[in-house]
DNA sequence: AGAAGCTTGTGACGGCTGTCACGGTGCAGC
DNA sequence: GCTGCACCGTGACAGCCGTCACAAGCTTCT
């Protein structure tokens, strides 16, 4: 297999591409499968007949990616599809004069470039590795011989596309139906904390993402959000502690989201 | 099959549920069924076995819904897909205040109410027809059936599914990447006109849309698209003769699109 | 420890664009 | 033809927010 073609600023390229000399970063562990990993997310293979998981875990290749390392950049022509096994990507899109927009921060289990693999165009984003990050590859001739066989396979990729179909259309509701800057950072901090359950009336959240960051998956500028956030904890609706974020007044909120 | 539910403002019952009695308005003819009709662009069914065909138009049911017909509304819960043989359909998402964002407009052989039919969440999108449609309908348990019978189609509706994930991002950025209204409309035309072949240094096209489907298009306001358009019809960008538009100077109407 | 670099906080300012208001125009239906 | 309605055009105005500039914390590496 060739080596795959990846920037990885700052970093030893040996540490990039599936089937390149891997080494543990940072004391990470190297798990050695996602298909026998502990936490059992990879939802690309769950309900398989034990017959395609094998055909599977011999297809699938894994690789350890460094912070910075970008598993697929937009534009280049599609190589396979990544299973997140740990740690955490950022997906964005950006335009020619410099300008980002991050859609969706895929963590473990999540699947990344399964659209433009299976649709063969150019991928349409670019996935940047947030921290540490253990993946299984698929290249893409293996993964499309693999759904012929496989039509149960194929059917569970068009629920996954669906599902990261309803999620970019969520994503743009909160850029495109959004008249203030508030209510999109409202919007997002909702979203955001929609599956965490609330505690006796807060909501907590790990939110390791710079403002600059939460100011591209918003569509608004870096000062606005640094702006917001101290409104916000002005009027007493969340409050910060290091990296934790708690929702104190989540119906207020809910009111700043709905204008 | 029970009758599918459908709001149809200032329009007669009768027309709007497949199953239910039919008849053409506006002198349109009602074309047999999708596998048949002359524009053979119905994508779901290319390349497809006889057999499967067969077995598909054994569960596909044509109907005829009016302009203003709603085929099914955000977060209805699926009831199928639809494919299109006639017609203009309008997919749109709206907030609590009655902003609304319209993401695409589905032309013939486009299919509808895919994602949600697939992953069984609720529709996403509202799908108004914009004029006189005739469409296939194709019940969710019978589609699910047929995709679990027929891997190959599985696999077809994953690369559907696909594209359309690829033209939501393509929206989300003329949305979410452009700083000015200028760029955004500028994006918004030259996308829309990206399929049809410049003639002579001019690209002609069917501007249909009110300017207000237009704002809501692009996200902004019905004034400023009105605005844009008188500025760039002086700036000689563009000209308008009822509902054909002209785009006069591409390379301006570029420079434009990149601020 | 010190320096470099990234992140956050804050003030000033100006332009874009959303909103409101109203008038004109064209089309459909009675 | 008249009336109603939807759509288009345009002016005035305010306010939001993006941009620029700079300072102060923080991490990270040497």
């Amino acid at each position: 297999m060739a080596t795959d073609f990846q920037i990885v600023p700052n970093w030893k390229a040996k540490y990039t591409g599936p089937g390149s000399a891997m080494r543990a970063p940072y004391g990470l562990e190297i798990i050695e499968s996602c298909l026998t990993c502990p936490h059992r997310e990879d939802r690309l293979f769950c309900d398989l007949p034990p017959e395609a998981l094998g055909r599977l875990s011999s297809i699938t290749a894994t690789a350890l990616y460094p912070k910075g390392a970008m598993l697929f950049v937009e534009g280049q022509t599609p190589r396979g599809v990544f299973v997140l096994c740990t740690g955490r990507v950022k997906l964005s899109t950006s335009s020619a004069d410099g300008k980002t927009l991050i859609l969706r921060i895929a963590e473990t289990g999540d699947v990344l470039g399964l659209a433009g693999s299976v649709s063969g165009k150019p991928y349409e984003l670019t996935a940047e590795v947030l921290e540490p990050t253990q993946a299984n590859f698929i290249s893409r001739a293996d993964f499309l011989a693999f759904l012929r066989e496989h039509g149960e396979a194929a059917l569970r990729v068009a629920q996954l596309l669906s599902e990261t179909y309803h999620a970019a259309i969520v994503e743009m509701r909160t850029i495109g139906l959004s008249h203030s800057a508030p209510e999109k950072l409202a919007r997002f901090l909702l979203e955001w904390s929609a599956d965490t359950p609330a505690d006796k009336g807060e909501i907590r959240l790990k939110l390791t993402l710079t403002h600059e960051e939460i100011a591209q998956m918003v569509g608004a500028s870096r000062e606005t959000v640094t702006r917001l956030f101290a409104d916000f904890k002005k009027r007493k609706l969340i409050e910060v502690k290091g990296s934790t974020l708690i929702i104190r007044d989540l119906p207020g909120l809910q009111r700043v989201r709905e204008g």
